[in-house]
Order: C-alpha cells, then structure tokens, then sequence
DNA sequence: ATCGTATATTCGAAGAAGCTAATATACAAT
DNA sequence: ATTGTATATTAGCTTCTTCGAATATACGAT
C-alpha cells in the first residue's frame, strides 16, 4: 500500500488525541501555557497519570515545556492543533443527536469558548 | 471534571482514526463510495481484516454503507470528515520535517488529491 | 548536606485492540 | 435445493494501552 508511512504518521497523531484525559489536557492549554501541577489540578486526576498523559502528547510533539525552577510549563506546539479541534467541535455538533446527554455539555462550552 | 462524556466522544472518534489502514479507508472514499471489495483490493489486508476495521468505522458513524444484492457500498458520511482530514493535512505538512521519507509521499499525494 | 516540592519514570496487573484462521450469513444463479 | 460469491462474525492469540503504587530525579530553600 502507498503511502503508509504517511498514514502511520497520521495513525499516530490520531492516537495520541484518543483519550479523553489528554483531550481535556489540550483544550486546557487552548489559552496559553499551565504548569504541569495547575494541568494535574485541573484535571484531577493522578499525578502519575497525568504526567504518562503528557509524555504520550510529547513524544507526538503536539505539546511542548519548558522548565522554569522547579516547574514544567506545557503548551501547545502549534496554533493549528487548535484549530482542528475547532473543525471537529462543528463536526461533533452536526451529530450529537447521537448522545444526548452531551448535547448540554456542548452548549455550555460553546458560552466557555465562544 | 466536566465535559468529560464529551470527551470520551471526541476520543473515541479520535480513536476510531488512530489506525493506518483506517486512515486509507477514510482517505480512499474521498471521491465517493466504494463496495467492501474495491476497498479490500486496493488495502491488500485480508478480507476479515478489512471488514473488522470498516466495522469500527461504521460503530463510530465515519462511514454508511448501503447493500446492493451481493455486495456492500461505503461511503463517508459527512463530508465534515473529510475536511477534518484536510486540516489535518496542512498540519501534517508544516510538521513533516519530523520523518523525511513522507515529505516525498505527501508531494505525490498532493498531486493525487490537489 | 538535608528536606520539601514538582515532575518523571518504572513495574506489574488489567483491559482493549489487532491479527489470522475458521466459520457463518446473505444473496444470486443455476 | 445446491453452489458460488461477497461480506460479516467469532475464537484464540499476541501486542498495546492504561492505571495506580512505588521509586527516581531535579531543583529550591534552609
């Protein structure tokens, strides 16, 4: 098959936004960088897990740190990351009559959004 | 945390992605539907491979497919999809530096898609 | 040097996803 | 009714992912 190297380059990114935790991680970073312990804070989650969270967004370089003091601030690496999830925030909306429960979610992080 | 069934939707399409074989499933019913077999032919996967990966595909509603006597014709449902990937393609080519082989991959794609 | 805080890494268990080979279903044609 | 073709499903195995607990590293402050 042809290009699939390219595909296994696509594969991975896609993988590395299959969770729900680092989905969380990067629509946190949407206004600027946090360190890793306001990220932790706000996700509640494990500090272990949320560290193997962000090594997974790391090593597919869609965030970036740097090291201040004792600190690590994450950020995202490209402004268009963003904007795909903006494109599949449309998508995601076009078709949540398949869950409504989410539907209500959707519109109250439309307020949060804009 | 909120927003979170939100999330695990969005992860779960993410997921449903997060696969080369899929990405080339995806990719290959950009100009229009295609019956299981035409696919099957053009992966070069074996058949029940290729049926469990267009399965997943349709359980995450990326493709709809329609029977026609013996045989069964997929198709994207929304061409919001297709647009996502599109994005994605600019993101994928300003970041390509990571992995030199699929530079040359993307250029004859581009050739191929426009 | 020691202690505290912030973050990362490793380990082992549990579950999910992927593959192939085999079997099943559905429809068409004879 | 039987056979052939197209597609789907199941079973068993292997590999990948995720998690929490424990441990390690790095840095700052005393």
């Amino acid at each position: 098959m042809p290009h699939d190297s390219l595909r296994r380059f696509k594969a991975d990114f896609f993988q590395a936004l299959a969770h729900p935790t680092r989905i969380a991680i990067v629509e946190l970073l949407r206004e600027g960088e946090l360190s890793a312990g306001a990220l932790i804070e706000r996700l509640g989650v494990e500090q272990a897990n949320a560290s193997q969270h962000l090594t997974v967004l790391r090593s597919k370089h869609i965030v970036v740190n740097r090291k201040v003091g004792n600190q690590v601030f994450y950020s995202v690496r490209d402004p268009l990351i963003t904007e795909v999830l903006d494109v599949m925030r449309r998508y995601f909306y076009a078709h949540l009559t398949e869950g409504q429960a989410m539907l209500d979610e959707m519109k109250s992080e439309a307020v949060t959004l804009g």
